[in-house]
DNA sequence: GGAGACCTACTCGGATATCGTGTGTCCGAGTATCATAGG
DNA sequence: CCTATGATACTCGGACACACGATATCCGAGTAGGTCTCC
């Protein structure tokens, strides 16, 4: 999986703690972490083409989130980062070379260069995934945020106190 | 994911069907389906170190299945193939730069390089994986093979003559 | 003193290099088969 | 006729190139704020 992923929901929550009322940089968001401040840029554009972030251009410009965190699941993060398509992806090798129309997977048809029924393999393993995004979906931001603050109760303060550094 | 998973998913079932008095080789399991046969050989070879496949060299050699399709789950395959390490991997970025022990996600310890509590970003999505890796675990390939052959009963038989065909 | 225009500096946004991993290919090690020669 | 032996061809196994996408970087477009000038 891209690590940008992982920056973004990082980011995201930094976002939240230091309230909103402000746009934050890209700079100041990739210092926190010390990472490539360009490329974290890169990733944050993607979180606004999916309408996850807004950002402003010029002096005193930035990001900031575009709707709460309770609106905002790790499945719109990930897709937004990764793209929409699936990570096991069929690509009917079951229709090509001697095997023909229907060579294992299924297919109920006949000599169909691409059959009706969903090949057996595909099913499965797309099965999996659901359950994969299905976990992803019911969880938002808001959920990982609380069980943060759970875990380090001083980090709101010391991230909102370290974006108003100069 | 990487794509030799569908190959060694199919390569499986074909092997079941063409049932297993015989080895297959590579190059025949790979022109049933128009795969580059060197490489598919590769990925053949992951799963034997896995233990999921057999393999003897020399005429009359090829691959066979080491145990009952029952017996090889769907996550035996993947991890064959894909390797161990799950897709998404914490890199503890809340522990570096000016956020220090315990930047953001987590980390109830205090300065500590790497806090004892696992970040709730990584804990969210290792929950979403389990949640995949537990639906690929629990459908074994004997499942599939019954959906299949439910879709196209003719399957295997087309398949045990094609690989009988000299 | 107040208002308007200009200038500056700062930030996002996308175009541009670099690197690593997946993809694809090739040749050597090992072995069962077959032919052959000898008993 | 039966057996031992050598040659042979075939297959896996791992070492060797290539390509594409992720990673990382840089420069231009656009804008808010400050400043300077003029009324």
């Amino acid at each position: 999986m891209n690590e940008g992923v992982e920056w973004a929901l990082h980011s995201c929550l930094n976002l939240a703690w230091t309230g909103g009322e402000r746009a934050v940089t890209a700079a100041r968001l990739a210092a926190y972490h010390d990472l490539p401040a360009a490329y974290l840029n890169k990733q944050l554009q993607a979180l606004v083409r999916a309408g996850i972030l807004g950002s402003v251009s010029g002096p005193r410009g930035g990001f900031r989130l575009a709707r709460p965190l309770d609106r905002i699941t790790l499945m719109d993060v990930v897709t937004a980062i990764e793209g929409p398509e699936e990570a096991f992806r069929c690509t009917e090798i079951r229709a090509q070379g001697p095997g023909g129309g229907a060579g294992d997977g299924g297919g109920g048809g006949g000599g169909v260069e691409v059959p009706a029924v969903e090949c057996a393999i595909a099913g499965a393993m797309a099965r999996a995934e659901l359950a994969w995004r299905r976990e992803l979906a019911a969880r938002t931001l808001e959920d990982v945020r609380r069980e943060a603050e759970r875990q380090a109760p001083g980090a709101p303060d010391r991230i909102r106190r370290w974006i108003a550094t100069a």
